[in-house]
DNA sequence: GCCGTTTTCGGCCCGACTGTTTTCAGTCG
């Protein structure tokens, strides 16, 4: 995943520097177009198979020679002399808004800067004003936005803004002259990592709605205001954009701004296929006398299944919407059901004050009560987690036969099952002994330390691990922190096929910082029949609802109730936990 | 540079907003 990720962003590199050469777009786009493709293809992929590589869509001859290249390689040469063409942080300036390719030529050519810091010293001097096509405005703006560098970094865990985001869509909703009021853009596809927020609302009366959005409490500052669309900073950073509609219009925006971009330029195609162009507003037929075939009738379009319908495909859910596969499966009508947060009956992978959680073992209990849940898996930290103050055996022990007391009072409605969250050590070797685990309801086994092992040794180390017949499930697969830290470098093809061996389930790992694993690796795993748990890893009461991002996640990635363990009911989990630990696999 | 059930050439999504112009280029999504 790592190869792939590193050579996308090389093809975007590419991408930019082209732009920089003002060359042709089309031949940009190829590039940035390709970048995404293999960012996103889920299958199992050798990087040197020029052929497989061609198979990819937007990914021709010469690009999937340059990707062999950077594979086998680690360098490409058309990249390298690009590269050599401008100053190293000449790339930098795009990380400002308002700055493209033809302003930092211009910049690069006519003043010779390269860098935030030169032009930072070019604004303060006044000379970037002097410059054709730049003004003091614009002069204003470049100081602004580098003094804002820093707090506008531009990306979001998509948890850290989902409280804003539904604050501020309740808000909308509650407003007299909004019809329909939705979040578009890739939260509503739930991507892990958020650069703004869209919000379309259906009014008839456009200039209500600006006004009560620009005066919202959670409004820092108006970046920019229209008829149609405003954009504003909101306290926390993240950019908030409004689109106004009239109501009739309301499915095409809402379904042109929940995008990706790839989907959305395919269901245009599907629309040019059958006469007619579809944009942001409606869909028409296209006026073009050279047309021989008189278009299809446009069927009536009040909302965004009809829409689908109308391009002749089955609904598809927004967090499907990434242009991966889901267009031949729903025009064949084989788009899976996906899991609702409504189907989870329980989860595993909670701690609790007996490690590192906040909340005691009676409270995480009452909060999944609370919830509506039917069990929950306690799994505090081993002993090697010394900084999470991980149990030893005396102390696991107790706390099993306070598990035990603790379920005599739920009268077999709930049932809170008794387990660890067993470090995996660094050679592959659990941090209790078999005889420690077997006394357990179930074991979690999760990476904590020596990150940095080579992928042959991290791959060696985890499926060493989950071969243990003890382990039920693997945790937090990679170690990522979302914007924080890459994960640790491990072949996850190859865990795929060990999980799928030995029955280990695979976690989501529902906590905002982590979504681990990567929705992008689900369908891979589902094929190859690993079963899902969604856990939340809650240290406190109030994260297990971050159960919500779980189920966007596993949305993601093509899930449905029957590939997720934790859908099971209570009688059906205990009987599947009790074949797991028998040695029979499901 | 990619793509093709009319095509191996000639397309490739396009509208909104801003700032700098005086009718439009650049940026963004």
């Amino acid at each position: 995943m790592t190869d792939k990720a590193k050579i996308a962003s090389v093809l975007d590199e590419i991408a930019t520097l082209l732009e920089l050469k003002d060359e042709n777009p089309f031949k940009i786009r190829a590039y940035t177009n390709a970048a995404r493709s293999l960012e996103t293809w889920g299958g199992n992929l050798d990087l040197t198979d020029e052929e497989a590589l061609g198979k990819i869509p937007g990914i021709g001859k010469a690009i999937a020679a340059k990707i062999k290249e950077l594979a086998e390689t680690g360098a490409s040469k058309f990249h390298d002399d690009l590269r050599a063409e401008f100053p190293a942080d000449i790339l930098e300036l795009f990380s400002l808004p308002g700055l493209g390719a033809k302003k930092i030529k211009a910049l690069y050519e006519q003043l010779n800067i390269s860098s935030i810091a030169q032009l930072q010293q070019a604004c303060e001097s006044g000379a970037v004003s002097q410059l054709a096509g730049f003004g003091k405005t614009t002069q204003e703006k470049l100081c602004r936005a580098i003094a804002d560098r820093t707090k506008h970094a531009g990306s979001f865990q998509l948890g850290t803004i989902a409280k804003e985001a539904e604050k501020l869509l309740s808000d909308l909703r509650g407003l007299e002259d909004a019809l329909q009021v939705e979040i578009a853009g890739s939260y509503r596809r739930r991507k892990e990592i958020v650069r703004d927020l869209d919000f379309i609302v259906a009014t008839s009366q456009p200039d209500a709605i600006t006004t009560a959005f620009l005066q919202h409490p959670l409004v820092e500052s108006t970046i920019a205001q229209g008829p149609t669309k405003t954009s504003v900073r909101l306290r926390s950073g993240v950019q908030c954009d409004l689109r106004v509609v009239a109501p009739a219009e309301f499915p095409f925006a809402l379904n042109y701004f929940t995008g990706s971009k790839e989907h959305n330029i395919v269901m245009r195609n599907r629309a040019l296929q059958r006469g007619w162009t579809l944009n942001e507003y409606r869909l028409a037929i296209v006026e073009s006398p050279a047309k021989k075939n008189t278009p299809e009738p446009i069927p009536p379009v009040r909302d965004e299944p009809e829409l689908y319908r109308a391009l002749g495909l089955d609904f598809i859910a927004p967090e499907l919407r990434e242009n991966c596969g889901e267009f031949e499966a729903a025009e064949q009508h084989r788009l899976p059901r996906l899991i609702e947060l409504e189907n989870l009956r329980g989860t595993f992978h909670c701690h609790t004050t007996a490690s590192d959680g906040h909340n005691t073992l009676e409270e995480m209990a009452a909060a999944a009560r609370e919830l509506g849940l039917q069990y929950l898996g306690i799994a505090d930290h081993s002993r090697s987690s010394i900084q999470a103050r991980g149990l030893d055996v005396a102390r696991l022990r107790a706390q099993t036969a306070r598990i035990r007391e603790l379920n005599r009072t739920f009268d077999g409605e709930f049932r809170v099952f008794s387990g660890v969250e067993c470090d995996i050590l660094r050679d592959g070797s659990l941090d209790f002994d078999d005889e420690v685990l077997a006394q357990l309801d179930y074991v979690v086994a999760s990476v904590h330390s020596a990150f940095s092992l080579s992928e042959a040794e991290m791959t060696k180390r985890v499926i060493r691990a989950i071969s243990n017949p003890h382990v039920t499930m693997l945790a937090h697969p990679t170690g990522r922190l979302l914007l924080r830290r890459d994960g640790y470098t491990i072949d996850i093809p190859a865990v795929i096929d060990a999980a799928a061996e030995t029955g280990t389930w695979i976690e989501i790992n529902a906590a905002p910082k982590r979504l681990d694993l990567d929705w992008r690796w689900w369908p891979l795993a589902k094929e190859k029949g690993v079963k899902c748990v969604i856990n939340p890893d809650a240290h406190r009461t109030e994260r297990l609802q971050e159960l919500w991002f779980g189920i966007g996640v596993a949305r993601k990635g093509w899930l449905t109730k029957a590939d997720v363990v934790n859908c099971l009911t209570l009688g059906k989990i205990e009987r599947e936990l009790q074949r797991k630990r028998a040695g029979v696999t499901c």
